[in-house]
RNA sequence: UUUCCUGUGGUGCAAUGGUAGCACGUCUGAUUUUGGUUCAGAAAAUCUUGGUUCGAAUCCAUGCAGGAAAACCA
C-alpha cells in the first residue's frame, strides 16, 4: 500500500489539480472512431483513461468520434465496445459524438454571430495553397470579409442542402499568419450529402475533428482530456474554440503513443492487411488488435500489465515486442495446465514394456497454488515423441535421446536408446527403448539420474489436432520505417500450420477460452475453427528456450 | 532551414539540486521429473560544450540529434 510508485506526469498533474481543488472529481474519456479495429496502442489509452479514474475516483465516458459519415460503421462500434469490456474495463456513459450535432451546429452560429467563423466558398486546392506552409504565412481572401449576415445566411444553406458536396466550407476566423498552421482559419464544418450510422440523412453537413473533439469533452464535462503527441499542435485550437465559446474548459493532454517492434499500428496499415487479404481478417492472430491478441489466447490481465510496465511519457517509443511475450508467460505460468502434444512425430517403441492398459496420473500445474488438480495419462508400448528430441549423432551438453543416452518420460518411466531405424531418405522414424520398471515417476526406486526430461504421447491412444505456430507479422523491428512498402517486409513464415499433431487424450475435452501449457512446447489456446471432429491450437507464445545447440 | 515536442544502459520507465534505480532483454551460476518456473549474480546509460552551485540527469545558455506541424481525416 504504501509501496510509493513513482508517478507518470498526467498522474502529477491530476493529483495536483485534486489537490488545488481545481476539480473534485476526475472525468476522462475514450473516444475512437468508429473506423476499424482497436489495437494494442488502443489498449494503451483504454488503460491509461480508465485506470485514471478507477485509482482517482471519477469515471469515464466512451464517446465515439462519429463525425465522418463516410468511414464509420456500426460493426466498428460493436467490435470497439466487445473489446473494452474484454479488457475489463466499463464505461459510465456511452455516448457518441454524434449526439452533439445539433449542439455543434449552435455553437458554429455562435462563432458567425461573433464574427469568428465565415462560409469559404474556395476549391480545396485554393484553400490549400493560401494556407502558406510552416515557414511562409498563409493569406486571407475575399470570402474572410463576408458580413455576418450573409455568413449566416449561407451557413443555413449549406445545412439546407442547397449546395453540393465541396462547394463551400465553415472556416473560424482565426489568424492566416500563425505560425501554427492549425491556427490558419481552420475548416470547421464541411458539406457531406452522406448517410450516417446514427443520425442517418439528418445532416448533410458535418462538423471537422476540431470542432467536435474539445466541445464534446466540454459537454460531457471532461477534466482531463488524454490523447496523444500528434495532437499537441491542435490544443491550441482546442483551448481558442472553449475560450470563444465560453463553455466548460476541458483540458488537453498528450502522451506517446505506443510502437511495437515488428508490427505496425497505423488503422490504414492495418486495414490494408485486411482488405489484402494478407490476413486473415481483424482477429488474425498475428495482428496487433485487441481481437487477435484475444484470438491469440492472450489474456486481459496480461495485455493490462503490459500497459502498466510501458509506462506513460512524451518521447517517442519503440516497445520491444518481448515484453508482451514476457507478461503472457507470466500469467499463463500461474494458469495453463500441462499437457503433452507432439508436433512433429517419430515413433518410440520401448522394447521390453509389456504393461496392458497402464494409466499415469499427471499433475496440471505446479507452479498453482492448488497444483490445478490431476488427470489421467494413458501409457504405451509404442509413443509418438518429438523428432527433435533424438540426435543421431549428439551435440555436446546433449540431455535428450542418442544412441545409448537415457531420458525420463515425463509423468512416466526412465528409457534408454538402444537403436533406431531410418527411411530411405535417411530421416529417423523410429527410436527403441528399453524401460527401468522401478523408475517411475512419483516411486522411482532405480537410483538412475537422468539430465532430459521429454514428452510423449501413447500411440495408441493418441488424438488429433491442427496446430498453428505463428511468430512475428515482420522481419524487421521497424516496418514504418523502412524503404519502400511496408507489406514488402511481411514474414513469409509468420504462420505455420502442423495439420497433425498428436495430443493426449484429455486435451479432446478442450474448449474456446481454454489456455494450456505443451510441456517444452509453449502456451497454446483452442481456436475458433476448431469442430468436433478436428480441435485446432493456436501457440500463443514459445516458452522460453536457453538451450543453445 | 519557421514553430512546437523530446533526448538516461540494447529497450521502456524512474530519480523533481544531494549515492543514477526498476523492469524486459543479454550473459554466468544454483535448483529442477519442462533446457520451463524459481533463486543468486554480472555486464551495460545521463546527446555536446560552456555556465550557475559546496554539489547538476535535474537550473541557464549553446550546439547537435530525433519527432511533429501545410487532409473538406481523426
Amino acid at each position: 500500500m504504501s509501496e510509493e510508485k513513482s508517478l507518470n506526469f498526467i498522474e502529477e498533474l491530476i493529483e495536483n489539480d485534486l489537490k488545488s481543488g481545481k476539480y473534485e472529481m476526475l472525468v476522462t474519456r475514450f473516444p475512437p472512431e468508429p473506423n476499424g479495429y482497436l489495437h494494442i496502442g488502443h489498449a494503451k489509452a483504454i488503460c491509461l483513461n480508465f485506470g485514471l479514474t478507477q485509482k482517482y475516483g471519477g469515471y469515464t465516458n466512451l464517446r465515439f468520434d462519429d463525425t465522418n459519415p463516410v468511414t464509420e460503421k456500426t460493426e466498428y462500434v460493436n467490435s470497439q465496445q466487445e473489446d473494452i469490456q474484454w479488457l475489463g474495463f466499463q464505461w459510465k456513459n456511452e455516448l457518441f459524438a454524434s449526439d452533439y450535432f445539433g449542439q455543434l451546429h449552435a455553437y458554429a452560429v455562435k462563432l458567425i454571430e461573433k464574427n469568428l467563423a465565415y462560409v469559404d466558398d474556395s476549391t480545396a486546392e485554393e484553400i490549400a495553397a493560401q494556407k502558406g506552409t510552416p515557414t511562409e504565412p498563409g493569406v486571407p481572401n475575399q470570402y474572410r470579409e463576408r458580413s455576418i449576415a450573409e455568413n449566416l445566411d449561407l451557413f443555413a444553406k449549406m445545412k439546407n442542402g442547397a449546395f453540393p458536396d465541396g462547394a463551400c466550407t465553415l472556416r473560424a476566423k482565426i489568424d492566416m499568419a500563425s505560425p501554427n498552421m492549425l491556427m490558419r482559419d481552420p475548416i470547421i464544418y464541411r458539406i457531406k450529402h452522406a448517410h450516417h450510422h446514427r443520425t442517418g440523412d439528418t445532416w448533410c453537413i458535418y462538423p471537422m475533428y476540431d470542432f467536435a473533439h474539445g466541445q464534446s469533452d466540454s459537454i460531457e464535462q471532461i477534466t482531463h482530456s488524454i490523447c496523444t503527441l500528434e495532437y499537441v499542435a491542435h490544443r491550441e485550437l482546442y483551448d481558442w474554440f472553449i475560450e470563444k465559446l465560453e463553455i466548460f474548459p476541458s483540458k488537453q493532454y498528450e502522451f506517446a503513443r505506443l510502437n511495437l517492434t515488428y508490427t505496425v499500428m497505423s488503422k490504414r496499415k492495418l486495414l490494408q492487411l485486411v482488405n489484402e487479404k494478407l490476413v486473415s481478417g481483424w482477429d488474425d492472430p498475428r495482428m496487433p488488435t485487441i481481437s487477435g491478441l484475444r484470438r491469440r489466447g492472450y489474456t486481459p490481465e496480461s495485455i493490462r500489465e503490459f500497459c502498466e510496465r510501458i509506462g506513460i511519457a512524451k518521447r517517442e517509443n519503440l516497445i520491444e515486442l518481448s515484453l508482451l511475450e514476457f507478461c503472457i508467460r507470466e500469467d499463463l505460468n500461474k494458469k495453463a495446465s500441462r499437457v503433452m502434444a507432439v508436433l512433429d512425430p517419430i515413433k518410440l517403441v520401448i522394447t521390453n514394456y509389456e504393461g496392458d492398459g497402464e494409466v499415469l496420473i499427471g499433475e496440471n500445474n505446479p507452479e498453482a497454488e492448488d497444483k490445478g488438480g490431476t488427470r489421467e495419462i494413458p501409457f504405451g508400448r509404442e509413443l509418438w515423441i518429438e523428432r527433435e528430441d533424438f540426435m543421431e549423432e549428439p551435440a555436446k551438453k546433449w540431455f535428450r535421446l542418442a544412441p545409448g543416452a537415457m531420458v525420463r518420460l515425463k509423468f512416466a518411466y526412465i528409457v534408454k536408446c538402444d537403436n533406431f531405424i531410418k527411411d530411405e531418405h535417411g530421416n529417423v522414424t523410429e527410436v527403441h527403448c528399453s524401460y527401468f520398471p522401478e523408475s517411475k515417476s512419483g516411486s522411482d526406486t532405480s537410483g538412475i539420474n537422468v539430465k532430459g526430461t521429454i514428452h510423449w504421447v501413447s500411440t495408441a491412444h493418441a488424438k488429433t489436432a491442427e496446430v498453428r505456430l505463428y511468430d512475428r507479422l515482420f522481419t524487421v523491428e521497424s516496418p514504418d520505417a523502412e524503404e519502400g512498402d511496408f507489406k514488402d517486409y511481411l514474414n513469409p513464415g509468420s504462420m505455420q500450420v502442423l495439420d497433425k499433431v498428436y495430443i493426449e487424450p484429455y486435451l479432446a475435452t478442450a474448449s474456446l477460452e481454454n489456455r494450456y501449457q505443451f510441456i517444452r512446447k509453449g502456451y497454446f489456446c483452442v481456436d475458433k475453427d476448431s469442430t468436433a471432429d478436428k480441435p485446432i491450437f493456436n501457440r500463443v507464445v514459445s516458452l522460453k528456450d536457453s538451450w543453445k545447440g
